[in-house]
DNA sequence: TTGTATTCCTACCATTTTGGTAGTAAAATA
DNA sequence: TATTTTACTACCAAAATGGTAGGAATACAA
C-alpha cells in the first residue's frame, strides 16, 4: 500500500518541472536537488526510470537540464508512480499480465481486483496540474 | 501500494472464518492451513496480529480453534489489512499521528493525503460479506 | 488422569527490496 | 578546451518480507 520514497520523489521532481513548463529553459537536476533536498545522485537514478517513458526533452552541458515534453495536465499521478514503482498492484494476481492462474478458484482474487481497479481509476484521474495551484 | 502476502493471507483466513460463522463450532488453523495451502506456522503468526483486534473467540485443545466474534459484515477489508500491515498509508506524512511537520510547505503532501483518504474510504466500505457470495 | 490437539509466544534467519553512493563516460556549450 | 550537465553501470548497507523452529500453556477426549 505504501508508495516508496522513489515514487514520492518522482512526483516531487515532476511537479518542479511542471512549474517550469511555461519557461523556455531547461531545469537542471542540480537545481531540483537543492530545491527539494534530495541527493543529486538519487534523482539521477529516478530520472533513469522516468526517461523510459516519453516524458522529457533533455539537454546536456551548461544551461542543460530537463523540460517536460507535454503540458502538466498530460501527466497523471498514476503514470508517474507506475514508471518508478515495480509493484504498484496490490497483489501480483492483478497485474496487467494477469499472471495468476488461480483466478477462477481463488476466493480473495475479487478483493484485490476491485481494489486495484479503484486505485488505478483514481490515480489516472489526477494529473500534475491538479496539484500545481495550492 | 502493494499489499504483502501477510495482508492477503489475513483476508483469506478471515474469509474462511466468515464461511464458518453460522456453524456452532471452532475452525482450527490446521484446517485453514490445509484448505488455503498456507504454512500453519505462518498463519499462527498472522493470527497473532489479528488477535490484537477484537476479532475472535478462541478455544485451545481438541475441537478447538477460532470463530468470528461478530458477523462477517462487521469486518471491513481495511480493518483486516490494517491489523497486519505496518505501513498501509502511502507515505508516512499521512499517518494517523500526522507525523510530518512539513505539511504546510511540502508541495506533494496533498497528493498523498488525497490518495490516502480515497483508499481508506474504499477499504472501509467493503466487508467480508461483500466477498462471501461469488 | 493422561495423552493429544490446539492455541500462544518468542526467537531466529535467508532473501528481497529499499534507499541510496561512487565512479566514469558522453555530450553540449560558454 | 574546460566545465557543466546528462547518461549509465556497479556496488552496498539497512530494513522489510516471508517465512521456520521450538516450546509453553491450555483444553478436551478417551
Amino acid at each position: 500500500m505504501k508508495i516508496t520514497t522513489k515514487g514520492r520523489y518522482a512526483v516531487a521532481v515532476m511537479l518542479e518541472l511542471a512549474y517550469n513548463y511555461e519557461k523556455d529553459e531547461f531545469l537542471s537536476l542540480k537545481d531540483i536537488s537543492e530545491k527539494e533536498g534530495i541527493s543529486l545522485k538519487y534523482i539521477e537514478k529516478i530520472m533513469l526510470d522516468l526517461k523510459k517513458e516519453d516524458f522529457f526533452i533533455t539537454s546536456r552541458g551548461q544551461e542543460g537540464g530537463y523540460k517536460l515534453k507535454y503540458s502538466p495536465e498530460k501527466y497523471t499521478i498514476g503514470k508517474i508512480i507506475n514508471a518508478v514503482e515495480k509493484d504498484l498492484a496490490p497483489a501480483s494476481c492483478v497485474k496487467e499480465d494477469n499472471s495468476c492462474e488461480k483466478q477462477g478458484i481463488c476466493k480473495t482474487y475479487p478483493v484485490w481486483k476491485d481494489l486495484n481497479d479503484e486505485m488505478t481509476k483514481y490515480l489516472n484521474s489526477k494529473t500534475l496540474k491538479d496539484y500545481m495551484e495550492v
